[in-house]
DNA sequence: ATAATGGATATTGTATCCAATTTACAATAT
DNA sequence: ATATTGTAAATTGGATACAATATCCATTAT
């Protein structure tokens, strides 16, 4: 027997479809902050009832990216500029030390892909993509670290935080400066400098907080 | 007026009351690894429908603390030795950042709460109680840093392993050294040395690591 | 005897329905 | 006019009903 299988018992739940796709508008920032998600229009929109729709929803707020009250429902949930600034402080510290720990098992065909990574990120012209690049830099960089606790924890403050860097990202012109620091860390990696790319890692994510810090703080003045 | 007020809105709803329930009987270890979960039975004693278990069920999915499997049912979340290990080291880097930046924040009250629920903790005869001393005495230390999702990452990531924890603090006779290095880490705090503190949180958690992985092996060999 | 098959039972996933509560707005009083 | 109260529509929380799938066991074929 030759089929190409697939283990059906791993397929998506209609909640887990709904909650993937409303995560992914959240993230990428096509709901904006405050926005109510009406149980109803999405049911009808997936074409199902309300109740994987309501999965879908308390999935979202355990991961903090929608905040329910009881009886008025769920809206995408916001970030003071507090939050962001301890989320941010909360990367500097969790990445570093994953990519600490990465550097000394990165394979060259690893190396390679991210490289590849780098340069599609620093050519590409469509800014609705910029953030998906960006990620998946540092993404295939920290997956060899082997350490899927820590790399969980980290897709989660980054999905918190992900909007706003895409809108920073899109309005100043700090693609010139990730690209700079993006060829660093790379460098430091294929050197095998562990602390070094840590070193820059931080450095990178600070950087990005100031940004978003000034970003956010003008919008709403 | 002068009522006593509460905010009703913020009553819990049936499905957190169920899974602050569940949450607290798999922390507690109440209920053992692997243990199938039925929304049936739940319901039951909780006099519900499976709906509002259903969302519990997903909460405590999101938190890791269990597994679901489509059409087969949900069952208590186990750990192997590798990710109880990563866990460890998770929090060893967080809660030494953690306790370094509450340090200078720490007032004479908030040291003699401490100082109070060190030497309850010293004095417990319960094992059963242990676990929860154990952590109030952290949780009071760190509540001086004012990073609250900092707080909720920690707070997650001990109870992915404080079952573990329990189970291995009534075996091994490790409450004096618990006790010691307590005491070491109060003092630390008390004598505003940040990094001394951090230090020793984090020799502290690694000790609990290498003792904990001894029980892990021992009990699956 | 053993393996394959078919069906009964148990369990989960989803739809539909009802209850509880909020929200918007009209009616009324001051 | 303004504030308060009452009411209807909208919305969420939960219960019940049904569909999809898994599990177990008896039956049958080899």
């Amino acid at each position: 027997m030759k089929l190409r299988t697939v283990d059906i018992a791993r397929t998506a739940s209609a909640a887990t479809i709904i909650f993937e796709a409303l995560r992914k508008a959240i993230v990428e920032g096509e709901l904006k902050d405050g926005e109510p998600l009406r149980q109803d229009d999405i049911a009808r929109s997936f074409n199902t009832s309300r109740i994987p729709v309501r999965e879908a929803l308390t999935m979202l707020e355990q991961q903090g990216l929608v905040t329910t009250q009881r009886y008025k429902g769920a809206v995408v949930a916001g970030l003071s500029a507090e939050e962001a600034s301890e989320i941010f402080d909360f990367r500097a510290l969790l990445e570093s030390a994953v990519i600490r720990a990465a550097v000394p098992k990165m394979s060259p065909a690893l190396l390679a892909r991210a490289r590849s990574h780098c340069t599609a990120f620093a050519t590409a012209t469509d800014p609705a993509h910029w953030g998906e690049l960006n990620r998946e830099f540092h993404a295939t960089l920290y997956s060899a670290s082997d350490l899927p606790y820590h790399l969980s924890v980290v897709n989660n403050s980054l999905d918190r935080i992900d909007r706003y860097l895409r809108a920073q990202l899109e309005l100043s012109n700090g693609m010139e400066r990730a690209n700079r620091e993006h060829l660093a860390i790379l460098e430091a990696c294929e050197a095998s400098d562990a602390d070094e790319a840590a070193r820059l890692t931080r450095a990178h994510i600070e950087g990005a907080k100031a940004s978003l810090l000034r970003h956010l703080r003008q919008e709403r003045s």
